[in-house]
DNA sequence: GTGACCGCCTGACAAATGTCACGGCCGGAA
DNA sequence: TTCCGGCCGTGACATTTGTCAGGCGGTCAC
């Protein structure tokens, strides 16, 4: 038999994490050589172990998946990564491809389905959710600007407008245009709508 | 050695599910014995497999996992129950508790700990994160009444003032009133930031 | 070059939101 | 009983929010 496929695994919930720890380990032909929890931990701790495939979530702190998955790609190129996250949000996936990810799981499928789709990252072939994928495509890419996504995203810690400005360094009716702006793109009644449509699609990651 | 604890897993995310039953299958003490995507499924299945301890989420479609301890609790008062949640929300806790958990883990705790919990309360113990329990003292119950509860859980939809007062069938001052009184409480600026903080603290369930 | 277009920025105005003071209702304390 | 306090419901008022028309600067096609 070859050697195993070295398995990095980056996810912020230590419970899931040694649970797939636990469940890839039982294929024979699969090891876990690194765990980390953080999102700019991926990097160096590749680099001291120098795994095949790299298991990254999106919701990290330190540095999310499709950044961690970007640094990844440049600091190690041999190593393939497959993104595994808990949301099949449109933008999740359009950035993480964007970003040089080989796959994209959503924590849905069957847990008999993960090794194979390691498997086939490793062969290089690309993985994707074949509805996830539709329904990007169908969503088409972001449709904000950078400073309307940028306040809205601000927008989200639900500040008033005064506070927006003033940590955005803008003028009231600015910050007030591009609310308005957003809230007709995302076709949301309201700025707090506005911010969930836009989340719901992966439009604020960073 | 005695027969072994008798397991039902209860998790909307198949990928965590699957992985939680691998890694406690590892234990030659423990034996998952049913697995569930939703809240209204527990009982019926507890009923037909008769598990010895249940694991349930909070975060389900159909039943959440604090509403399925109560009705478990009382369709099979012999099952413990062991809720594993994803956010430490002092609500949670305190809902679980008072709906007749036997213990309450976050998906933060080491992997290696979840056994333990699983004995500790099979064995009878209660089983608390102390951090969790100390915070959820802190913070208290929730400070809102039920109608502003039900107000604010009706705003996360992010409609007008008007639509709120039309599903609700009151009076568009009442609604504002309601959702003042609830922004004071909660100390927010707004009400998109009652709405956040209610949710972080656990006092929108159901 | 120049015109069309797009994103960014801004102020004025209408519409919504949040605040306040008030009255009715119910349950417990004096 | 009567009083007190909490919750619910409501309308009037000030504040905030969302919309609109418009000015400025850059890029691309022609």
């Amino acid at each position: 038999m070859t050697e195993p496929i070295r398995l990095l695994l980056a996810d912020d919930q230590a419970l899931v994490r040694g649970a797939l720890a636990a469940l890839l380990s039982l294929e024979p032909d699969l090891t876990v050589v690194a765990e980390v929890s953080r999102g700019d931990e991926v990097v160096p701790e590749a680099l001291r172990t120098g795994p095949d495939v790299a298991l990254l979530d999106v919701e990290m702190p330190g540095l999310d998946g499709v950044a961690a998955t970007a640094a990844l790609r440049a600091a190690l190129p041999s190593c393939r990564v497959l993104v595994v996250t808990t949301f099949g949000r449109p933008g999740y996936l359009r950035r993480a491809m964007e970003a040089g990810a080989n796959g994209f799981v959503v924590k849905d499928t069957p847990a008999r389905q993960l090794a194979d789709a390691v498997r086939r990252v490793h062969a290089g072939l690309r993985v994707v959710d074949p509805a996830l994928a539709a329904e990007t495509l169908a969503t088409g890419p972001s449709p904000l600007t950078e400073r309307e996504t940028e306040v809205l995203r601000t927008a989200r810690g639900g500040g008033t407008v005064a506070e927006l400005a003033a940590t955005l360094h803008l003028s009231e009716g600015t910050v007030r245009n591009h609310l308005s702006a957003a809230i007709g793109k995302t076709g949301a009644r309201n700025r707090a709508d506005a911010v969930r449509v836009a989340e719901a699609n992966g439009w604020l990651l960073g």
